[in-house]
DNA sequence: TTATTATGGACATCACATATCTATAATAAA
DNA sequence: TTTATTATAGATATGTGATGTCCATAATAA
């Protein structure tokens, strides 16, 4: 249950060029250099952002990489799922035993078609509200929301002087 | 970014031993055949149950396991947290790079020991925030809350007729 | 004393995360 | 057009943790 190195990479990339005094693309040399991280995986930690359109690529000269909409606009969620997959954080391995009669179909004797997400496993259904619970969070942080913090903590610290 | 297996099995196992109209020990092996899980695999899951004080354990002839204490006081983030231990969400893997001066330490050339909690790290902010939304949840749910459930539907079922 | 049951350690296997290297494709500048 | 630069994709290596089995031992009640 921990996030990947990968997604941690990701969401300090993605705050680098959601940086506001820059408006140049940012290669990965830059990249690899400031995070500390070798240019060869980064480099595919990119690509995937790329494939998500969560970022904009461009090869040759001057090249590289820029976010492809607002820092406003990209979640941690998005950024997460990008990295760790779009997976249930809990699949049930044994729909096939005693105890899925018990639980999930007791009174499902009736194969009725008309609520389908009504006759559904219990046990399901609280992962299924944990899961939608941290993504609601997860949603409401964006890159920007950590970098508006990140400039109103230097404001503060300019004031205290 | 999912639950493993293991916590599947240690919930179906506990959601066995909660079920109301049992009052004996129930061995590993009917354990076994009920959640259709090996014993050898499911006795290391039981073991772990045991030693945080989940469930209790006893030998020999007629010896099995019982809840250690009553199913609504064993939530859901108690068993996950036995199975999949007890680690931060997120980890941060690369503290010394430049990233983190200018995310965590914007403003923390004060090297004073006031709120050492004040000049925590952004990112780490919103994952802790995060895991905490989670984790509420799941201290929310409990095993008797689910078989609570089921109880419930079996009633409404048989209303129904 | 004996049959039964849980426990712990040693393995085996597999999936996945992490990481590196190389060849190739695309692009801008010359 | 040519060239230097940069991103991309594939192959490969390595380590770690999840999953699962087997066996010897300890504890307990009958
Ligand atoms: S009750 Fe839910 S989690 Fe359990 S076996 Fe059935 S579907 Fe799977
Ligand atoms: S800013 Fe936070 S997450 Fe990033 S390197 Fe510093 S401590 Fe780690």
């Amino acid at each position: 249950m921990q996030f990947s190195k990968s997604t941690d990479y990701a969401l300090h990339a993605l705050l680098h060029l959601g940086h506001p005094d820059r408006h140049h693309n940012v290669g990965i040399k830059e990249l690899s250099a400031t995070l500390g991280v070798s240019e060869s995986y980064l480099s595919k930690i990119m690509s995937k952002l790329r494939q998500d359109g969560i970022v904009r690529a461009v090869p040759g000269v001057n090249g590289g990489y820029e976010l492809a909409r607002p820092a406003e606009q990209i979640t941690f969620l998005d950024v997460i799922q990008v990295i760790e997959g779009r997976q249930q954080m809990f699949e049930c391995s044994n729909s096939k035993s005693q105890q899925h009669q018990l639980l999930a179909e007791e009174g499902a004797a009736q194969p009725d078609r008309k609520r389908p997400g009504q006759g559904e496993c219990l046990v399901e259904q609280v992962m299924e509200g944990a899961q939608q619970h941290l993504y609601q969070y997860l949603r409401e942080h964006t890159i920007q929301s950590v970098l508006d913090e990140a400039f109103k903590r230097r404001h503060q610290e300019a004031n205290k002087k």
